[in-house]
DNA sequence: AGAGGTTATATAGCATGCGATCTTTTTCCA
DNA sequence: TGGAAAAAGATCGCATGCTATATAACCTCT
């Protein structure tokens, strides 16, 4: 791919893809996927969470997050329950299956962290980290004023 | 999502994922998508290429780039025809429609970099994408290592 | 020439994403 | 309170990605 090819997108759509399939690969062994990460992380912190709150949380649409609660249900990796007081809401957690990969887990996401990382300079890596946050916030509001 | 959570892998997927949203919609007036991008450049420098180049060059796995070519075929983006000189081989040109739409392909994919760039001070930006690149090609040699 | 390895595509199967719609419940206000 | 508006999910249809595997066409070396 020629240098000046390289436009934004590309490159940030590139990375992530790498990423994905690197994190994917170290998550294969404890039988889980990256797909997972934001649904596991969200109900390690605060069990139950609705449908929508985990969306929310994983910045997903809903159709998106419907599918991957299906499937991690399916695979025995959340559960669900209906809620006392809404009939609409769908509440998930974790199984205890899923509970004890945890601590497994935060290592394997800490290990694509620092592999990640460690391609840049150590006194980069915090404000890199950081430009790219403000770049997706940047992205999430202009894509919301659009509408 | 709670800052400590955003892992490198999450950061940069959901940067990826906002900017090709922001980039289809875009491009959607043209009568393109984003997966098709790489590939209109690569024939917009260099006709006819076979699949394997064009995989190749948008750093894509081959079955992926199968796929965006039969639907890129089907919607008349790209013209198949055999190599002469290896059976095998199929080579892609763009069709005439689509010559003509490099420029305002060209100019969609500027205003989504300008949006992208702009979030961050005009004086970080190109160390900004410089670094991008460099983690990318990092996983990209990490991966290939682990094999 | 022919066996065996290499290469270029094709296919199957599945995960993740998105937008657009439809249904069921809740809410809320006239 | 009744009927409209809003909210939460469920579904459809499709694009993109990946891995694993199959097939067909070359190439090489004996």
């Amino acid at each position: 791919m020629a240098d000046d090819d390289l436009s934004m997108g590309y490159l940030v759509h590139w990375a992530g893809r790498l990423l994905r399939r690197l994190a994917d690969r170290k998550l294969k062994a404890i039988g889980l996927t990256s797909g997972h990460l934001p649904v596991v992380n969200a109900l390690a912190q605060a069990e139950p969470m609705s449908q929508k709150a985990l969306a929310e949380w994983a910045s997903i649409e809903q159709p998106t997050m419907a599918a991957t609660l299906a499937r991690m249900e399916r695979d025995g990796i959340v559960e669900r329950r209906p809620d006392a007081r809404d009939r609409r809401v769908a509440l998930f957690s974790l199984t205890a299956a899923t509970r004890g990969k945890i601590g497994a887990l935060r290592m394997a996401v800490e290990e694509v962290n620092q592999e990640a990382l460690s391609a840049l300079p150590a006194d980069q890596r915090a404000t890199f980290r950081h430009q790219l946050e403000t770049m997706a916030r940047a992205m999430e509001k202009r894509l919301g004023e659009e509408l």
